[in-house]
DNA sequence: TGTGTCACG
DNA sequence: ACGTACGTGACACAA
């Protein structure tokens, strides 16, 4: 393909013709099981594979068939994802007509007091029961509680399946006054749910019925600890551990909303989820019950859990935020990117959209013949080298920053607000394969750290109260220190040096001492300050398995001055090349990885791989998680334990940074209470080296520093 | 829907 | 045939 890019376009054409005749060939000559075979060992999504298995037992079972135009051309995905369409249609109605016909008898429709009252019953004596609701909205309405309505929920306890209907266009229904009657049994019930953060949202937002602390177990959270590698969708999991395939509301209700759906159907449907919800649990616990895996069942009570149970809190209650200046600081973006536009458009003579890659590319390496040296990529890095060869580079690069701070920041943020002034941002406290966080509407984990402006409108809650951000210092090298028994590393943390120069005096290969380093860190352009420059990057790029190669683009340098560094690296730290070669063995003999708290990486599918590129990248993976990982388990125990100091000192977690906490705390809490806080971080989990967090207060706005000395000296004259 | 780009740790 | 820096989410563009 990169060949022919560079050939031009007559090649182009021939190879295509090829191509096209390669494809009548095996036209003619593929069987439909061959075709079959190449489709489904495609790198397709989850669901089209498995609506591709359906079309392919669809086609076997005669319910359906090639379209007579088509069976001339070789048979395709496209194709096949089309079939499945015509497929899906013949059969909902089928689907919906069995679905109601096969209601199970302990399904129940509470559309009477009577029934409410049995269903009350039932909750306060059941032991365990599941719980899920469904919603509608228009524009995305349905996935945000802040605009959406809740059609109806359900509840499966030891007994029975219910269905309560609240907000359906059609059928009869109980009044809201009446259905919370169920709330106090709701509240000290004992709750699964799959994705419970969903759930307790919606009926906190819409209800004031907090499930939040009768949450005992997500589904989705044990799924994912049982497995990081799969899709964790309900209907998903039930297919594949449980072996009981269920329907998919898309399919069988396209482009209908949930209290659109007669009650008739909504009963068996949504019952069902709470039914599979609770199945699903038995299935897991009957595992996690065995020897085998009694540590990843800690991780899910001791840890994952409360760590949920605590984001959906901190979701709920919301970060200030500041519209008005939000809007402002947009305007001056705006100028400056028009102003940047204007230059550029002056110099390219034309006015070009900067945004496309193709307009961009053309121009630069076309237009004006500038050195195309990755194959027409025009990001950052390529831009960097390019910067002497023309001055639009550095206004491009310039424009492309602003354009990003607006579209990312200034113009999408406000429209996260809502109703009641604040952000919600949705928290997922598994969301990553390692075990980290997360975030998303928006994701405040990467609101922009070197500019402050942003981070600035994000407000304490209010006038009475603080932002207080606490973040571990350094917590990967400490923990890759520890894990690697790295005495070079400990002593460096146990006497409280920079890591980085520790590093820089290491590669420098005994032409700087540690505090040479440090005493000419500051000096700009000293050759001090480069060496820790280039520390800093191998610190964090070695243990993410980082090549020469990589290292010599990424500081300019040849590769075999990457390499000696590399070495000197390995040299002074021999127990980091220890750790590496070990996670590198033990993920090839086990398949797996595991952090300091038992999370575990698996890895099979990767290391078994033909494909070289693959199974180093699986190997890159394993060196690098439990490193990744522990990190973000400590905070996650960090966050356990905070719960009683927080609530000690009027404080609440607000946001999760990877390896900083955001907190909302009164303006009047102590100095001591605030060291209590950090204690609690820092005591976590015990580490050989010592373990640090640096607290930083931000009166009203995030990222606004205040010394802490002098904040609480101030604190003391009012 | 996939790709390129870029924000964070 | 080429690719050897981990983990994310969000946007605009191009098909």
């Amino acid at each position: 393909m990169q060949l022919e890019l560079n050939i031009g376009g007559d090649i182009v054409k021939k190879t295509d013709a090829l191509k096209e005749a390669v494809k009548r060939k095996q036209a003619v000559t593929e069987t439909i099981d061959e075709a079959w075979q190449r489709i489904l060992s495609m790198k397709n999504a989850t669901a089209d594979q498995e609506r591709l298995l359906e079309v392919r037992r669809g086609m076997a079972e005669g319910l359906i068939g090639r379209n007579p135009s088509d069976s001339a051309k070789r048979f395709s995905k496209a194709e096949a994802l089309r079939l499945y369409k015509q497929l899906a249609e013949s059969q909902r109605e089928q689907k919906l007509a069995d679905l109601v016909a096969k209601t199970p008898s302990n399904y129940v429709l509470v559309d009477t007091h009577e029934k409410l009252w049995k269903m009350r019953d039932d909750i306060s004596t059941s032991e365990l029961i599941a719980f899920d609701c469904e919603t509608f909205g228009e524009n995305g309405g349905a996935l945000d509680p802040w605009r959406g309505n809740v059609a109806g929920f359900s509840v499966t306890t030891k007994n029975a399946s219910y269905y309560v209907p609240i907000k359906h266009s059609e059928g009869e229904q109980l009044h809201i006054h009446s259905i919370c009657e169920l709330w106090d049994v709701l509240e000290s019930a004992k709750i699964v749910m799959h994705n419970a953060p969903f759930d307790c949202k919606w009926m906190e937002v819409h209800y004031g019925l907090n499930l939040t602390d009768a949450l005992h177990a997500d589904t989705r959270i044990m799924a994912m600890a049982l497995d990081e590698n799969r899709d964790h969708r309900l209907k998903n999991l039930l297919t594949d551990w449980l072996k009981e395939p269920s329907d998919n509301f898309d399919e069988l209700f396209p482009n209908v909303q949930f209290n659109e759906v007669p009650l008739e159907v909504a009963l068996p449907y949504a019952a069902g989820d709470t039914e599979k919800t609770l199945k699903l649990y038995d299935w897991i616990m009957k595992h996690l019950n065995t020897e085998k895996l009694a540590d990843i069942k800690r991780l899910i009570f001791d840890i994952e859990m409360p760590v949920c149970r605590q984001f959906i809190r901190s979701d709920l209650r919301g970060i200030r935020f500041d519209t008005e200046k939000a809007s402002e600081l947009d305007a001056k973006f705006e100028v400056e990117e028009k102003e940047l536009l204007e230059k550029i458009t002056g110099i390219f003579g034309e006015e070009i959209n900067l945004n496309s890659p193709a307009q961009l590319k053309q121009k630069l390496f076309v237009d004006l013949k500038l050195t195309d040296i990755a194959n027409g990529s025009t990001g950052v890095k390529i831009l960097k080298k390019l910067k002497r060869e023309h001055p639009v580079i550095p206004l491009i690069m310039e424009y492309r920053g602003v354009g990003k701070l607006r579209q990312a920041f200034t113009q999408k943020l406000p429209k996260e607000v809502k109703s009641d002034g604040k952000i919600h941002p949705w928290h997922n406290s598994w969301g990553a394969a390692t075990g980290r966080f997360t975030c998303k509407s928006p994701n405040t984990q990467q609101i922009p750290a070197k500019r402050p402006e942003v981070r600035h409108l994000f407000l304490a809650t209010s006038s009475d109260r603080i932002l207080v951000s606490i973040d571990y210092s350094q917590i990967e090298l400490r923990v890759l220190a520890h894990m690697a028994n790295e005495q070079v590393l400990i002593k460096a943390f146990e006497n409280g040096h920079d890591i980085h120069s520790t590093t820089a005096a290491l590669i420098s290969a005994g032409q700087y001492s540690y505090e040479d380093i440090e005493n000419g860190k500051d000096n700009d352009g000293s050759a001090e300050q480069k060496f820790r420059k280039q520390a800093k990057i191998v610190n964090f790029g070695i243990v993410y398995g980082m090549g020469a190669g990589s290292l010599a683009d990424n500081l300019e340098i040849s590769k075999k001055e990457a390499q000696k560094i590399i070495d000197d690296y390995f040299l002074g730290y021999p127990g980091i090349k220890r750790y590496m070669d070990e996670q590198h063995r033990l993920v090839m003999k086990q398949g797996f990885v595991t952090d300091i708290f038992g999370r575990k990486r698996r890895l099979h599918k990767e290391i078994k791989s033909k494909d070289m590129f693959r199974k180093f990248g699986a190997q890159r993976q394993a060196g690098n998680f439990p490193i990744q990982a522990s990190a973000g388990s400590i905070l996650k125990k960090a966050i356990v334990d905070l719960k009683p100091k927080l609530a000690k000192h009027d404080s609440e977690i607000l946001l999760q940074v990877h390896d900083e906490l955001v907190l909302d705390c009164p303006r009047n809490i102590t100095e001591e209470g605030l060291n209590e806080i950090r204690e609690t971080m820092e005591n976590a989990v015990k580490l050989v080296c010592p373990v640090r967090c640096d607290v930083e207060l931000n009166p009203e706005r995030w990222l606004e520093k205040v010394k802490n000395d002098e904040w609480f000296n101030e604190e003391e004259d009012d």
